[in-house]
DNA sequence: ATTTTGCGCAACCAAAAAGTTGCATATATA
DNA sequence: TATATATGCAACTTTTTGGTTGCGCAAAAT
């Protein structure tokens, strides 16, 4: 089974349930009352999080609390690094090419 | 069909392929060349990368040149900020009680 | 003019994903 | 103790995905 970051956050449900439980931990049933699936449905996206190590549990009682590991997050910041580093490189290079036009026009 | 960014980047391939034309303007057949797969696996993974506009063509006699739309990158980017803000906190946090910490050892 | 090459498109296939219902289990509560 | 609640797990269905082969068409090369 390929399960990465990048494959858990494909699915948009799966990304709102990422960002519902960034800011608190939340049971299965919670976090179901937020959408139009079933609590099954919901446990299935959460069995997924966990499977690539995207959220962890938090047994309290007969609940479990889910919550969300925001360091995993950082590996699609990592990624997108080398795009960075593009994008600002063309963003440095359009500067460069609007500050030699200014000095042409000055002469 | 649901085509976003997320979606296209959750194909390992895929990222391969938007690492390869990141860097230069490729064809499909220059970029086959790259992965086990055929042609047509690739092309069709190019469309999905055209359709939720990741790429964009060049045609140049009977080659077509696909090229990165950097730009789209920055909407993952865009979509990380919210999390990014929530561990850049967390991290100012622990400065915050590593700080303290110091205090109280000189006390 | 004929052949080769580069490409997209359609049909097909197997595997995976996303959802469902049903059930078992453990913890609260009456 | 009996009942209600919270959850996970298994079986099943439908849709989506990632791949294939086979075609047709247009541009290059022979």
């Amino acid at each position: 089974m390929r399960r990465d970051v990048f494959q858990a956050i494909a699915d948009p449900t799966r990304r709102a349930i990422i960002a519902l439980i960034a800011l608190q931990a939340m049971t299965p049933n919670a976090i179901a009352e937020h959408f139009d699936i079933t609590r099954q449905a919901v446990s299935k996206h959460l069995r997924i999080l966990s499977e690539c190590e995207l959220v962890k549990q938090e047994q309290q009682g007969r609940e479990i609390y889910y919550t969300l590991e925001i360091e995993k997050m950082k590996q699609i910041d990592k990624w997108l690094e080398q795009f960075r580093k593009i994008w600002e490189t063309r963003f440095s290079q359009l500067d460069n090419l609007l500050s030699t036009i200014k000095k042409q026009r000055k002469q």
